[in-house]
DNA sequence: AGTCCTACGTTACGATATAACATACCTTGA
DNA sequence: TCAAGGTATGTTATATCGTAACGTAGGACT
């Protein structure tokens, strides 16, 4: 994954710096959604920069390369699992154990677009986030 | 609209107080939408409670009571258009005159629904919120 | 070598949100 | 009527999330 994502910045003329590449190594591992100030902890253990922006530049850069996204819900990050394909992405927020699963939307994006056109609205960016039970939580083994 | 507020939250054993009342004229009043702040401020102004706890639970409440929602896209709130009513909202935020419309979405949800019970996910809330264009910005007269 | 440009780091601050506690104001029932 | 308990309001203080602005370091290209 991590080779995957400095070929796409290579590609993009984007650089994959040890912040960043660092960043999106603790979202890979983390199951659940990170936010800003879990990130910035760990880079500051590690001898990177203290400060909020160091943390926050490397997720805006993640995010604007496709190889993370932002849940708004959550005011935190998650790494993508399709980076460099298209893909409309749904979040699947379990609120018992909180892990956050990406799923493909094209059908809901698809279904939000129709909905939105019928109002004239053109729709450029769509956030859609649920929240509820992950399939382990529903169904205590 | 009000009375119809008043009716629901009587109905539920649930008081519109003054402060909360306001709070859902100003959401009303206001086509777009306002931030916990900017409610703070009005009310302040008028002699309600200086402090961000005093906007923050009138929000609180109205969502709760489903008089009002939360963008999460925006850490903001809108009145909603159909107190009382089931139903699946989408919001459809301009980008450029920053309106926010509210609109039916129950296709977007059954497609939502039906995306998370292929991966044994099930959905209790759904966030769904487009950015772009609105009908008159995407056709400025 | 000098000049850019980009990224990194810092300080400082702004914006959003909640915990915890005190007070007032309704009920409701003896 | 008035005590008891619940709900709502208001406050102080603090937690959490996010960004503006400035300085420095290092690579890329003359």
């Amino acid at each position: 994954m991590l080779a995957r994502a400095e070929e796409l910045s290579a590609a993009r003329g984007a650089r994959l710096t040890p912040v960043r590449r660092r960043v999106l190594e603790l979202l890979l591992e983390s199951h659940r959604a990170m936010g800003a100030y879990d990130v910035l902890d760990r880079l500051a253990a590690e001898g990177y920069g203290k400060q909020p922006p160091v943390a926050y530049r490397a997720l805006d850069f993640l995010v604007e390369q496709g190889l993370a996204h932002r849940i708004a819900r959550l005011n935190a990050f998650t790494a993508c699992i399709h980076p460099g394909e298209a893909h409309a992405a749904a979040f699947l927020i379990c609120r018992s154990c909180h892990a956050v699963a990406e799923s493909e939307a094209q059908a809901v994006r698809q279904a939000l677009d129709a909905t939105a056109a019928g109002l004239g609205f053109r729709v450029e960016r769509a956030t859609v986030e649920a929240l509820g039970l992950c399939p382990s939580c529903v169904a205590p083994s």
